[in-house]
DNA sequence: GGTTTTGTTCGATCATTGTCGAACAAGGGT
DNA sequence: ACCCTTGTTCGACAATGATCGAACAAAACC
């Protein structure tokens, strides 16, 4: 089955928002935006795989994430320019790690 | 009792992300951006007052907003200066209304 | 003092969502 | 062919959260 990635305008603001109100979800998106494209394994933040799928399902269709298949494995990249047109300073505000949890 | 209104420095970027990531509360930020101060009455977005109530303690203790007594109302604010400072771009990138809901 | 106005809080309900283990699917290697 | 690696999907469960009506609180006004 297609990925669903979706077109960022045609995802609701709030869904945008709730993607990113999570601390995994964060994490993987600060990892993605530091390291480029990954590798869905490499993103293991303290939970299982199945969770981790879930996230990046999250991330995927809320259009902030785009998935290709590599091998067995699938490689997971950051819409970047796309996001930052739409929402322009939305990530730069986002993404630096603040001290106070 | 005190509305409890934290600094915002010491609320999770996560709860930021959350408080702003509904739909009622969006109009709320997005009304309070245009109008300036404004009285919870007035801030009808079709959910009964126990439901406002509710979004503007989730706006007050995200510390996105500040609530002050006036007579028999109550006048909530918007923390701009606070939160362009500390998120910059987040609220342009929020704020504008976007046409696929 | 009583009534009206304006909000908050409480309890309940219902939907959403984060989480996991287990089962499944698909590709690579041997 | 077999197995291993890598992810996804499927229930299930627990926690969170949005919503409401009703009860409560506080100030203003008569």
């Amino acid at each position: 089955m297609e990925p669903h990635e979706p077109d960022l305008t045609a995802v609701p603001v709030t869904s945008v928002l709730a993607a990113l109100a999570d601390d995994v979800r964060l994490q993987i998106v600060r990892a993605l935006a530091e390291g480029g494209e990954a590798a869905c394994g490499s993103l293991d933040f303290g939970v299982s795989k199945a969770t981790r799928s879930h996230h990046l399902k999250v991330l995927r269709e809320a259009g902030l994430t785009r998935t290709r298949a590599a091998g067995t494995s699938r490689l997971v990249r950051l819409r970047r320019d796309e996001v930052d047109k739409l929402y322009p300073g939305l990530l730069d505000a986002v993404l630096t790690p603040r001290s106070p949890a």
